[in-house]
DNA sequence: TTCTGGATGATTGTATACAAAGATACATCT
DNA sequence: AGATGTATCTTTGTATACAATCATCCAGAA
């Protein structure tokens, strides 16, 4: 799950591989498929209108991705995605936001800078409101100012990929309206953080402030956690 | 998941498409295609005797691993990979193999501890007697024991995805051999580190050992670094 | 009964044919 | 000359045909 830029995604959805690829991904990760489902590459194709060869590649890329499992001559299955994959999910992505963060502060543009107060103060207003629409698009919009303003392509890259996983993990835990204010004010002090150049206290709200929201969903009982919880 | 993965891992090179993939990537990696070069899915295939639609499909695998860019309807080319980005791969990666560090030492198993005391044990003996290739193999082997035992299938195979760019930067660059003593040593402490069950430490120093690898090919000019290096 | 072996059907692996998009070269117009 | 349109060629995108492999089932022997 590398290297690809914003435009080729785009055009990347025109291609009937590409919409296969996208497609099978949303449903997978959405819970359409069953864990260990097989996936055939005739059924898909039909699905979706499609003939075998879109569909065979579109496979061999989610294959990479770890969504699905190819055996050779046998057949494909949906690997699917465990409360553990998500707690694990959330705290590598915790510690790589923090990353970000520590390098936002060092390289954020002034632009950058002012869409982030933009972005704060808007998300203050919406919060009170209560539009929860509005709210999940200024916390996407958040964060990706975040990547682009660490200045690593590779680091932004990594970044989005896991966005694409919470993405659909809050789209099936639905994420709790109490969460709203809470996540602003944490946002707020990271932005404080990185205003006043301190990228060691920037790293550690950015990171922290992932870990509460993971935190959130299992307090919410949205995800729920067998084993010990000595991993946050 | 083991034994399994190596299983497949072979199966798959004796599949055509198995067979491009792991070909096109060594001869990538290697450097026998240049950075830029247009890959063309006939050439390819005659170069290899087969026909185009297992070169395309390794063609899909290696885009999503970064070593090509497919641009829709035109071609497919070799990515380049800048100082800035391997610097960014190091730091990122030390970040996350300090995280599997931490969860290894909470989950793993006798039998892994067992190989990784093995692999300290044999890595000072060929480090003595100066057999880098066995050096090179058992250094690449304790991570891997390393990402296994952190027991989490998302962390495992994010630094497994990594660990192909580094053994690409390795590759370009040539590891130094001065450097082989010391990396044991690093690994000698980690492991003692997981041993005694010190979490907090097995990070710090998993972490360390990456930077230290990273600066080391700094110090000897593999990398040339342009700005700052206060992302360290 | 239980095991073996082969016929049969289903599914993946590969090759190839055709469609669509981009690149190139040249003629034409201003 | 420089710009523009177009014919043509190259390359990729997709569909489909055929080959190879795997799973299933049932007959027949121990």
């Amino acid at each position: 799950m590398n290297a690809k830029n914003v435009k080729e995604e785009v055009t990347d959805k025109y291609s009937l591989r590409g919409r296969v690829f996208h497609r099978l991904r949303e449903d997978i990760l959405s819970g359409k498929y069953q864990e260990h489902e097989e996936l055939r590459e005739v059924t898909i194709g039909e699905e979706l209108g499609v003939s075998r060869t879109p569909v065979r590649e579109a496979f061999r890329q989610l294959e990479l991705e770890g969504l699905i499992q190819i055996i050779p001559n046998k057949g494909a299955y949906v690997v699917g995605i465990t409360d553990e994959d998500v707690r694990d999910i959330y705290i590598i992505r915790s510690r790589l936001e923090g990353l970000a963060a520590r390098w936002a502060t060092l390289h954020i543009s002034d632009e950058q800078l002012e869409e982030l107060e933009e972005n704060v103060y808007l998300a203050k207003f919406h919060a009170e409101k209560g539009h929860l629409e509005q709210m999940f698009d200024l916390d996407n919009r958040f964060h990706e100012i975040i990547y682009e303003a660490c200045n690593s392509k590779m680091l932004e890259h990594q970044l989005k990929d896991y966005h694409q996983y919470v993405l659909r993990i809050r789209k099936r835990t639905l994420s709790s309206a109490a969460r709203g204010p809470k996540s602003n004010l944490e946002h707020e002090a990271i932005l404080e953080a990185i205003k006043a150049g301190d990228a060691d206290r920037a790293e550690e709200l950015a990171h922290q402030h992932l870990i509460n929201a993971y935190k959130n969903m299992v307090e919410n009982g949205l995800i729920r956690l067998s084993d010990d919880d000595k991993r946050l």
